[in-house]
DNA sequence: GTGATTGCAAATCTTTTGCACTAAA
DNA sequence: TTTAGTGCAAAAGATTTGCAATCAC
């Protein structure tokens, strides 16, 4: 698994033309090899720091977006002064709790949104986001 | 049209229970007489202090947040480190270039979610929020 | 009066930046 | 080499907080 594990992000870094750093690499792995996920920029330095991986937060920062750019990870912004990543990156979207700030992946399959409107004049739609928000039942 | 405007302005503020000082007399005013908005806190500020209102920003943010929770506004996230409060509390979702960082509404009845998919067990749907991100044609 | 509201400045939190150092090719 | 990537610490924003002063009732 681990040997494999390595190349399947070692393989995701070359194809996105990303120098497959010590960082890059371990990051990756920590990414890919957990099944899908929503991180953020602290937890991630953590899982990192708690795995023995020494990286400062700024690299972090850089490689999420590096990552996300490259097309590796969503991002999803559901709170002000918060920005989760997701491992997910099929079409697809979010439940979201505002109590308990639990993420969570809804399939694509399961909710489409049925005749997108015109985009603004100059425009062109480059996604579709949408956030369903929950709370516990009875709050 | 001055004083329906108060008159409207404290009317709101009476139905939400918040004692009409003149600082949230003041910034209800500014958000309902201008038609349909989408400010951030910033900019209202601004707005408030170019008007010659004296208010600090600690009390726009308070007040932003009541009249959110007194259902007068609506809080729009599109961006990490930036929230937007919308003058319009009807149904309706959001186009949002990330270029240009405008938000524009969709009226309620252009866009449809058909078919929500059921809520994690435990939770109910509050609200569904669908932005369109759009970037400039070509771009 | 009395309790809610405000202002101010400091604190907090997330994210970004500048630059010298290190490592991949 | 040589150029990209990293770490660190400082900076930058947005938002919140604590507390004394002020205002609505």
């Amino acid at each position: 698994m681990t040997t494999s594990a390595t190349t399947l992000a070692l393989r995701r870094l070359r194809a996105a033309n990303l120098r497959p750093t010590r960082q890059r690499v371990a990051l990756a792995r920590l990414l890919l090899e957990s099944g899908e996920r929503h991180v953020t920029a602290e937890q991630l330095h953590g899982e990192a720091l708690a795995a023995g991986i020494r990286v400062s937060l700024a690299t972090i920062y850089n490689s999420l977006h590096q990552f996300t750019d490259s097309g590796l990870l969503h991002e999803v912004v559901v709170e002000p002064g918060r920005s989760y990543f997701d491992t997910n990156t099929s079409d697809h979207h979010h439940f979201f709790c505002e109590v308990t700030g639990k993420l969570q992946d809804i399939p694509g399959e399961d909710l489409t949104v049925t005749s997108l409107p015109m985009p603004p004049p100059g425009t062109e739609i480059s996604r579709v986001d949408v956030i369903i928000r929950v709370r516990p039942e009875g709050a």
